[in-house]
RNA sequence: GGGCGCAUAGCUCAGCUGGUUAGAGCGCAGCCUUCACACGGCUGAGGUCGGGGGUUCGAGUCCCUCUGCGCCCACCA
């Protein structure tokens, strides 16, 4: 049974049909629990990493945030790539299935921080006395960071064992014996291995620059995380007085408590208004700072009074005047969000009137951003700088996509990746890739083009992975950034607040000529831009990695594309040279039942397990499959109810037609004859190829609207229509026909079936077959009768099937408008139509008689016609 | 401001390279109960495809334009 399919791949074996035993009522109920439990036990989606490279297709699966609950979305999700994994299995594919969580990062933090009632110190040494507190005190316990860790992959390990649970429960055929979590050991050993290629091949760098930076968290922020809100805003019209004394300089701004921080005026070099000002120098209302006024093309003179001022740092537009122009820097936001005491006369704070600085600034000196800014408006209203009143606006405000206030930004020490050097590059792997839908190829594309700065890789948190490296200390104390001692990779992963550097000893910790750790964790997205060397053991298990990477597969949403795949995209150029994957299938979200966003603060979050058991999983799998590639979906109860009455029917069905093939052998293929089985495998035959190649393209929601349709009219005609031939004398043509037409369709239909509603065709599989469906070969025109194969059935428009279940229709809607029983016998049936189409129609006449319970039939060449004269039923 | 996507029966959506009277499911209405399935079956009534213009023998299906919705990006003066 090895034969090669289309994909050049060796075929599953189809085991022969047994003879069947089927359940007097069967049920849907304990089906997940049953045969998730059986799939465990035999390994039935465990990899083979004997399997030759090019039957591998590997998936790398998004791993969850484990903080919190799954929701609909991830059940969304994850059933499309499952079906896709499913498919891939049946046709040969040794599938690696993986599956991660993603426990690193701020979330976690937080949660561990309420759980436990503790705080992460990174200068406190691991205490070997260390428990774990059973109850939360009332003050925080501070705690060393590996101590913190610990209490950390305590928590998440209780959310990744529900996390399997739900996952096992709605069939996704993971192979869990490869599983990762992005804090674990292994994503910490790999996540510093690159980090360190990274760093000795130059695309790793540390650098104080101007950081976006959150108050709140206390740690940078990349652009990727990163978004605007609209917020309520003012822009203050501000005199500036020329020192040669030719008047003022009104300028507009919507931040005045920057004014301490401005080191310049700017306005565009074609702006006629102020050409005549440019080299000039004017002095800062309140704190008497002589600044000169700059030209720049960024500058806007249709916006506000088309002169800017520039302070350090206000925005971005500030930073990149500040680097072109060769600005001062003179910052006053803290990295708490409050403005830092200055002392006015000291270098760099030079002020015309000293006395009146230090008098301003001490009014606003501690306090945050936004008390800052009502105090200075209040200060500059009264000494007559300002102009006119402020006019209210409202205006788009950068925030992190997790925090409250809006980012400042800050001067700082980070890791960056070189990625603006790349851009090229990352655009052409981006068309390289295969994206489905296609067109989601513009949102990388529009991220690529508009990257503005390098990839900061640094957080200065504590859950994360830290970076390998130490610095020297000179014997004044000071730090050598430039020279960092990195980690042998032998030694990896290591903690460097609680790991020494080869040749030092821990004693020497923090003290002139000696070294310290690196305080900083890596990004969250530098750890999950490798998931695929970490799902594929890139950096312990060399055999493995080959295996399967580059991988086959990315699903994920979106949303973020411009984080998660860019980032994996830049590592694997930067580390490989190569694409992780052929292709990304990118999924649509889930939305509430109203059409809107579901999202925690809408509080219309809808959590899955309920759902799982009202619809079973085969139901929700249904839904989740019917949502086309890409496309937002809305909650849907009604399609869940659909799902489970089409596993119903799967059930019956099965249990029906294996009523009529029992006893006996089951004929092959070849002893189907008669022309309506024939048609009907035409059609299912057709059906095979659509669901095939729409599955090619990772289309798993046309495959199954084709094989579902397929499926019910398979139910509603054709099965009425042969129920009764296939019980007469089975070594008869006609019955043995039927039978073998009955059997084949079955099984096709079962599998074509299975990647979307693993359970209930595991379970009517099982009533007639050895070894799971899922390890069966997807359906193939060779298994089908010679003269299907060859091709010599005609389509649907005029097969016999379309014919006779027409006239069927007829029959029925006449026996509903008598308001008659089904069973209502048909004293006599007169069809009217064309020679060709009464021919077809003779073929399957006595199958027709049959269902219909004509007792006469009459077929008149002519206009097409149906008369249906109903006839008394019988006592009996 | 730029880009992408979507607008088809009451609802959720199919309709792939343009071709006979526009499809499905849900919902709705009616009918049928024990011989696969009431966790059911059968039948039916509902759209002229967001507006306008164009190409074509022919357009829901291609082009232009307008409108509405959603998303992504953009230098917050």
């Amino acid at each position: 049974m090895d034969e090669t399919a289309t994909n050049g791949l060796p075929r599953p074996p189809l085991e022969p049909a047994t003879a069947p035993v089927v359940p007097e009522r069967p049920t849907l109920d304990g089906l997940e629990g049953k045969w998730s439990a059986l799939w465990a036990e035999s390994g039935t989606y465990a990899f083979d990493r004997s399997a030759d490279r090019s039957r591998v297709f590997a998936i790398d699966t998004p791993p969850p945030t484990v903080s919190g609950e799954l929701h609909l979305g991830h059940v969304f999700s994850y059933t499309h790539t499952d079906t896709v994994a499913r498919y891939r299995r049946m046709r040969g594919h040794e599938v690696f299935y993986p599956m991660g969580f993603d426990d690193n990062g701020l979330p976690t933090e937080r949660r561990v921080q309420n759980y436990y009632g503790v705080l992460c110190d990174p200068g406190l040494r691991q205490d070997p006395s260390f428990v774990v507190p059973e109850k939360p005190e009332k003050h925080p316990v501070a705690i060393s960071r590996p101590d913190f860790i610990d209490l950390c992959g305590r928590l998440v390990a209780e959310d990744e064992k529900a996390f399997e649970d739900l996952w096992r429960t709605l069939g996704l055929s993971v192979d869990w014996n490869h599983t990762y979590a992005t804090i674990d050991t292994g994503a910490r050993r790999a996540s510093q291995r690159g980090f360190l290629h990274l760093l000795s091949n130059g695309h790793a760098y540390s650098t104080e620059a101007p950081t976006q930076w959150d108050v709140d968290f206390q740690s940078a922020v990349s652009q990727a995380e990163m978004e605007d809100r609209e917020l309520p805003g003012a822009y203050h019209r501000l005199r500036f007085a020329r020192v040669d004394g030719n008047g003022a300089v009104e300028i507009e701004t919507t931040r005045p408590e920057l004014l301490a921080a401005c080191v310049a005026l700017v306005a565009h070099p074609d702006d006629a208004r102020y050409q005549p000002l440019f080299g000039t120098t004017v002095v800062t209302p309140l704190f008497g700072v002589a600044v000169p006024v700059l030209a720049h093309e960024l500058a806007d003179p249709e916006k506000g009074s088309g002169v800017a001022m520039i302070c350090t740092f206000g925005d971005t537009t500030d930073v990149t005047w500040w680097r072109e122009l060769s600005l001062p820097t003179r910052t006053i936001v803290g990295r708490n969000g409050r403005l830092k005491p200055v002392v006015w006369g000291d270098p760099g704070w030079e002020s015309t009137d000293r006395t009146a600085a230090d008098q301003a600034y001490g009014e606003i000196a501690g306090k945050t951003v936004a008390q800052a800014r009502s105090r200075i408006v209040e200060l500059l209203a009264a000494a007559g700088l300002m102009v006119g009143e402020a006019k209210p606006i409202t205006h788009p405000v950068k925030f992190y996509e997790k925090g409250d206030r809006p980012l400042e930004i800050v001067s700082s020490r980070q890791w960056y990746v070189r990625t603006l050097p790349l851009r090229e590059r990352l655009l052409e792997r981006g068309r390289q890739l295969q994206w489905h839908p296609p067109y989601m190829v513009h949102r990388y594309e529009a991220w690529v083009e508009g990257l503005n700065s390098d990839w900061n890789i640094s957080r200065q948190r504590y859950f994360g992975v830290p970076f390998p490296v130490w610095y020297r200390l000179n014997d004044e104390g000071e730090i050598d950034h430039d020279h960092p001692l990195v980690a042998d990779e032998s030694r990896l992963p290591v903690d460097p607040s609680s790991d020494v550097p080869d040749g030092f000893l821990e004693e020497q910790r923090g003290l002139p000529g000696g070294f310290v750790g690196d305080p900083d964790v890596m990004d969250t997205w530098a750890t999950s831009s490798l998931t695929p060397q970490i799902a594929g053991h890139w950096a312990d298990d060399p055999e493995l990695f080959a295996k399967v990477f580059p991988m086959d597969l990315r699903p994920q949403s979106h949303e973020i594309i411009r984080t998660w795949l860019f980032s994996t995209v830049v590592r694997s150029e930067l580390e490989h040279g190569s694409l992780p994957w052929a292709a990304a299938a990118i999924s649509g979200w889930v939305l509430a039942p109203s059409g809107k966003k579901m999202s925690k603060s809408r509080g219309n979050v809808v959590t899955p397990l309920p759902l799982l058991q009202t619809h079973g999983s085969d139901g929700v799998r249904y839904w989740a499959a019917s949502g086309r590639p890409g496309t937002d979906t809305a909650v849907d109860e009604g399609q869940m109810k659909v799902g489970r009455r089409l596993a119903i029917k799967i059930l019956n069905a099965s249990r029906f037609t294996l009523s009529r093939i029992a006893g006996g052998e089951l004929p092959g293929p070849d002893a189907v004859v008669a022309p309506i089985d024939l048609a009907m495998l035409g059609d299912l035959a057709r059906v095979v190829d659509e669901a095939t190649a729409a599955f090619e393209g990772y289309d798993y929601a046309r495959a199954l609207e084709r094989t579902e349709a397929f499926f019910w009219s398979f139910c509603d005609d054709y099965l009425e229509l042969v129920k009764g031939r296939a019980y007469e004398d089975p070594s008869q043509a006609g019955p043995a026909s039927a039978r073998a037409a009955l059997g084949l369709a079955l099984s096709v239909l079962l599998r074509l079936l299975a990647p979307f509603v693993p359970f209930v065709t595991e379970e009517a599989w099982s009533w007639w077959h050895q070894g799971s469906i899922h390890r069966a070969p997807w359906p193939d025109v060779t298994e089908f009768p010679a003269a299907i194969v060859r091709g010599t059935v005609s389509g649907p428009e005029d097969s016999v099937l379309s014919v006779v279940a027409g006239v069927l229709g007829a029959v029925r809607r006449a026996k509903t408008t008598a308001k008659r029983s089904m069973r209502a016998p048909v004293a006599r049936l007169t069809v009217v139509d064309d020679p060709a189409r009464l021919a077809l129609l003779a073929q399957a006449e006595s199958d027709l008689r049959d269902a219909g319970g004509v007792i006469d039939l009459i077929m008149n060449s002519g206009p097409p016609d149906v008369g249906v004269e109903l006839g008394e039923e019988d006592a009996g």
